[in-house]
DNA sequence: TTGTATGCGTTATCAT
DNA sequence: ATGATAACGCATACAA
């Protein structure tokens, strides 16, 4: 391992003192230009490579920002990265990434990792588990940077980006209703993460304003991921009478229950009317083509990104920095699962 | 912002010198049981937290991994990071995330950054402008780790991990042909990736194999997504004789091809059979079930990572320091697109 | 078992 | 416009 070149060796190189290099490589403006030319010419030759640590150590900035997320290969998740990574590269800054696969103890382990890599900044999307939030108050006493997304901590005074869930799940039964729906199952996951809950209310809310009374065996708890399906299915085909209508709450699970009710005989819409949630590619491609919400993931990304750096480059400035919450639009968009008329 | 506590800040506090302290944190075995019981006390109650930049500043170690993906949001890459995050996380790594979108130039950026953030490894999946990889010699240069995943290098002396695309290829189109097919089009993004070129020369073999001539005309190149396969459909139709059979290199593409083809009221597998790549959860969604290869990205993740540490933690001694290609195994899963017998 | 002194590479302060 | 110096916080060679 050769010694790597430091400004000092360029300073001796060129006679010059190492405060100057590092203004000239710096761009700061009261130095001379021909001398930041020879400068810049010496380093490049060198191969000189600017010591992030030590900067770092001085300015106790690390650019780099973390994130936190249930899980990496989910489709609304890896949306949402592609649209932070867009944003911070763009800034400059780089995204350290980990999951707490739904665990509670791995999200406390992942805030504490996190914590001592000094990111500048951390975006959370919530496990499953979670109760409460003091593994982040470390980040809060520090002063650093913290916003959730999605899933959000509902009590906690950080900023949180959503969609309005309530809204949404309200619409989605509505229209269910209106196509004539009576018995509409809702699948969810968890009543522990916001997102479920809200949207639980959304569907009594409905259920509420068309005078249908809410009947908790239509409730289902499942883990939203394509082999719930049968299981799902079999539930319902239980039912009895047999429920006309199925909100659930992602387009994965969706189309799963979707194949399976037709190798049951059943027929979407006619038989059960589908909706289900996230606008996934997956809802485009399966037949029926679903109905479905169309979450913003990509632009959540994008936009949690750029007002979390907003807040890190201009303290206590930034339009949202005393802001709680931010809501982003979310619509319904109705295809051949549902449409009866 | 109030000034950290440092190990002079707990020295003082307990009057033994800096240097105990740090050794006692790093549990090095020369120190008093009840000096470092007292330590690690005081540092508990002080909130002591570990200055990594000052670490990695003498260490020259970042414990950061960093990884460079085509795109975040790709079924195959979420499922590769996911595994690598898990590894990368169990033996206490960070992983640096970047995505360089395809492009050249924005790969040939994110390399720099990456070398420039010090990673002590990198995993790379290689963009589709890629040509030459002359950015990543300054890591070589250094001795820090590098290896390639699917996109690979072929001609470099890194490791890279992949599947026998090749003869998965060939599989899936021997199959096609055991089917009855005699034309069968092949769907691909680039020959400038490997990975398509490979499998376009399997396709080539199974051909020749089975004494069918070979037509670039039944070769079409598309960008691999969900909206690719309307205009995909489109020169199929237009082509005379019909095509009976379709190889696509990915799944959501061809789950959107047989969308449209069985818009078009042609059969799948019928009048066109067909096959396509990665086993994503769609081809388990979509009507009817789509045969594909499984490629098992999230274990190709895990392997990948773990190779990487070992050749960190034990320079030259690890299993694979000097093998070039580590191929995983894959294998073709045969459902209702393909099954005419 | 413990301590002293020094270097890691950069940047901010103050002086020239 | 440039330079000398100190400080950031840690870990290690060497000394005791």
């Amino acid at each position: 391992m050769n010694k790597e070149t430091t400004i000092y060796d360029i300073a001796k190189e060129l006679g010059v003192s190492p405060t100057t290099v590092s203004r000239a490589l710096n761009n700061h403006p009261a130095v001379n230009e021909k001398t930041k030319k020879k400068i810049f010419d010496a380093a490049l030759e060198s191969g000189y490579q600017s010591n992030v640590f030590a900067a770092n150590l001085r300015n106790k900035r690390t650019y780099n920002i973390g994130v936190i997320v249930p899980r990496l290969n989910s489709s609304f998740q890896s949306s949402v990265l592609a649209g932070m990574e867009k944003v911070a590269n763009e800034l400059g800054f780089n995204l350290i990434i980990s999951q707490s696969l739904e665990s509670y103890d791995k999200e406390v382990a992942n805030a504490l990792s996190m914590f001592n890599s000094r990111v500048d900044g951390l975006l959370v999307s919530l496990a499953g588990d979670t109760e409460n939030i003091d593994h982040f108050k470390p980040f809060l006493k520090k002063g650093t940077p913290l916003m959730f997304y999605d899933r959000i901590a509902e009590h906690s005074n950080s900023t949180g980006f959503t969609i309005d869930n309530i809204q949404a799940a309200q619409n989605a039964t509505n229209h269910l209703i209106q196509q004539g729906c009576k018995r509409i199952v809702h699948v969810l996951r968890t009543l522990k993460i916001n997102v479920y809950a809200d949207r639980l209310k959304g569907y009594k809310y409905a259920l509420l304003e068309n005078d249908i009374p809410f009947r908790p065996s239509l409730v289902i708890y499942a883990d939203l991921v394509e082999e719930a399906g049968e299981e799902i299915v079999n539930q319902i085909l239980k039912m009895d009478p047999m429920p006309d209508g199925l909100f659930v709450s992602n387009d994965s699970c969706a189309a799963s229950c979707i194949r399976h009710l037709k190798l049951e005989g059943i027929r979407i819409p006619e038989d059960i009317a589908v909706v289900g949630f996230n606008n996934e590619v997956i809802s485009r491609l399966v037949e029926p083509n679903i109905t479905t919400i169309n979450y913003p993931g990509y632009e959540m990304g994008e936009l949690a990104m750029k007002n979390l750096i907003n807040q890190l480059e201009k303290p206590g400035e930034g339009m949202l920095h005393n802001t709680k919450k931010i809501t982003l639009r979310s619509e319904l968009i109705i295809r051949e699962s549902s449409k009866r008329k």
